[in-house]
DNA sequence: GTGGTCTAGACCACA
DNA sequence: GTGGTCTAGACCACA
């Protein structure tokens, strides 16, 4: 469900964060639904517990996310509507930024840049 | 010439690090190239001048860099080769892989993406 | 463990690199063995733990430290190896040779030197 | 006659004064004796001339060299006696325990290091 | 507790 | 002018 990556030098908290953020914009994590626990996703990352439960905490504070005593967090009730397409997209662009300012600085063009992410596109699960 | 992003997540020194990797893997910054002085570079980007020497001082450690006593560092001697197509392609690889995983994580199509990458290609500089 | 002298001319973090260097080298310090923390050192040494934190990160850039999250940092486990005795002598050679060209300059001879060090090493701890 | 390595991290300037100082407390350079110009040292040993003045002036102030407009610098005549055996060996001391804590950092024992030292003394020029 | 990053600023060595 | 070393000290990420 996650992707974290302790050597990519961006904190891994923070890593969770914008993950989490994401599914929830866009409707795949939704209102009511429950996210992994804490204990769970250390595992499976071999992370420390308290690196996942930091992230959660920012995350509820900011009211996306909701605790519930005993039972696993659940997405915030009230942030049930999926983000729109183009609110979206903006998330993706300062990314999407990046990975053009380092095509150019390789020198790559804009066809290879588009050969290279068609083909991790289709690499990917399914779609 | 270097994009440095106080915000981004990643250490400032190692943004600067990718950046000077990348231009000499393409030949923008050529054998005997004279790079920015660390108080120029520092000045630039309202940085600490330690923290450009920094990254400065880890390239050297990995051969990319020379350091000239009383001079600007350069380019060293040996890294006159520019790196094969694929082998920039490569490099690229990763910083694409995640903003695929971003992508999907946002429900983006491919289209969806390749017209954000579009527009922010043609919105630079050039080409 | 360590001694540093600030007024020996040489940087303090590259007498503590040597020093480490040295210690993993003749196995006093073993693949796994835990370093004093930086705080520690600093401490110890009336030194700032940038100059201790410093040293540390190019032993790992080297691959002779490993970095652990949150832990102390750990002699690298690929680096069990011993290295023999000429291998030993030969990291010793060039501070030989300066000692004995100042002995030279100071128009010493041989029983000279050799006695100055015969009580220098029976001044030690013990042996 | 004088021996300066760029990379053992000693400043140069210092290496350049300190073997000075063990030329004339041995006699070698005696008052008067004329010492090589600051161009050609600089010259021979591929170093800044500034480097090379700083040094003889520091001499200079010291009193141990003297400047003789449009000739070369020269011992100072008041410095003519040759310091006693003890002085010098004194001299050497810090050095000579530097390499002992080297050699037991390295494990290496008195009868290693003492073979080290011969063959190097014996590798030397003559004596 | 551990190490990492960064700043502001002094001072050094070298060209 | 160049880069290097070091300090004092704030704050962060992770265990």
């Amino acid at each position: 469900m996650f992707t974290l990556d302790p050597h990519s030098g961006v904190p891994i908290y923070r890593q969770l964060l914008e993950q989490v953020r994401r599914l929830v914009a866009s409707g795949q994590l939704k209102a009511g639904s429950e996210l992994p626990s804490v204990r769970d996703l250390a595992l499976a990352h071999a992370v420390n517990p308290m690196t996942i439960s930091k992230a959660y905490s920012l995350l509820e504070a900011e009211g996306l996310l909701q605790r519930n005593r005993g039972r696993p967090m659940t997405v915030a009730a009230r942030r049930h509507a999926i983000e729109p397409l183009a609110s979206r997209v903006r998330q993706l662009a300062p990314q999407a930024e990046q990975l053009v300012r380092s095509a150019r600085q390789l020198e790559l063009d804009r066809k290879d840049l588009r050969t290279l992410i068609d083909r991790i596109w289709e690499s990917g699960h399914d779609k």
